[in-house]
DNA sequence: AAACAAATTAAACAAACGTTTAATTTAAAC
DNA sequence: GTTTAAATTAAACGTTTGTTTAATTTGTTT
């Protein structure tokens, strides 16, 4: 799908308020606002509000497993590429932490008109990448046998989010005082925890 | 706050409603329907759709600090207790799995008027009370140092919720056919990879 | 400059929203 | 049996919702 600067504008837009607001707490009209564009302009571009949605999601949610892919295959030390995928997917989760957000709201309940099929087609895929590197490192005797893979994604993604959903609390905890202050604590101690989470599961059997 | 049975089937019914449709998808009018009272019963009882949400945070979120505090002083032994502690949050929260979502996604905006005080306090207090039960352990050598222990609790909790969160994914993954299946799922595997995460992150420096 | 489709607008639509009202029923106290 | 307060009701309140309409402007092609 080919977007327009007026589209980007609106989906930018969109995205702020729904991770800010949620799917529900977002009226079209704060977005028309936001966007400053007349309301009509989202009907005429997108159909409805969860059409909008949709097209917010393909507009985020591409070009993950090439990354990956990439920095798998970037060095043979094992450790080193696991610290690199989680560095990765922390730092592209963070980017895009609003639209994951919102993803992650909508689609838990899934009752809603929203189709998340190439979202949920991507997360395999992604999956599968990281199931045959670590596959590797096993038959390599580097990562123990007794691991759940698909846990692991679980783990990585989940300890950022519940950092995110819990930032006023961490910010207080932490001495977190202004933005900048979360992103670094982001990109070098929640990354160095991660990274040290994975590595002593994937090594260490207790 | 004394809670009459009326008011108890209200809150039930808030609590199943705003987890799948979240707070702003659901109306004061699905809530009457499904707790079967009429719509004029909330404001009488609780005055604002709002002060129905923190009504429920309050009947949802006290005495865990008790379970927590007992699970630590029943045994000597370090790892039980981590693996008891895990159990524990696990059971816990996904008990309440439903009351924890509406909080993560109420308290990360943080804009609405929601007092959260007390949650926030809550979890400051069952933090402390993990921390001194690691800081005894890495005295008695037991744990290593290198660990960041106000991450530890995302990290069970972010592992936990990105599962739930992507319950439909992980069911269609592990052939989760039934509820069945993925209770048994949550309590046995999940919890278990849960618990060798906390355990080999403090015991193995990598 | 005329013609034309695409972009943009203000206004209107019915439906649903949270909350309040004022009247009625219920149940306990006297 | 009367009184009194709490519980419950149906109806109405003014807003706001997502979407559509029909008219107007814009920019390009002929």
């Amino acid at each position: 799908m080919e977007l327009n600067d007026k589209q980007i504008q609106i989906l930018e837009a969109t995205e702020k308020l729904f991770a800010e607001n949620g799917f529900d707490g977002t009226s079209v009209r704060q977005i028309s606002k936001a966007a400053d564009i007349n309301i009509a302009m989202i009907s005429y571009y997108f159909g409805s509000k969860e059409k909008l949605l949709e097209a917010l999601l393909t507009y985020r949610m591409s070009d993950f497993r090439m990354q990956l892919e990439s920095a798998i295959s970037k060095s043979n030390d094992y450790f080193e590429v696991l610290d690199d995928i989680v560095s990765l997917i922390v730092k592209r989760i963070h980017r895009n932490r609003r639209t994951h957000k919102i993803i992650n709201f909508e689609y838990s309940n899934g009752c809603r008109n929203i189709d998340f099929d190439s979202y949920v087609e991507n997360k395999k895929e992604n999956l599968k990448v990281i199931e045959n590197f670590v596959n590797r490192g096993q038959k390599e005797k580097i990562f123990i046998q007794n691991v759940q893979i698909e846990l692991l994604m679980a783990t990585i993604l989940g300890t950022y989010f519940h950092f995110y959903y819990n930032k006023k609390f961490y910010q207080a905890l932490l001495n977190l005082t202004d933005e900048a202050a979360i992103e670094r604590y982001v990109h070098a101690t929640l990354t160095q925890h991660i990274q040290q989470t994975i590595k002593a599961l994937l090594t260490n059997a207790v």
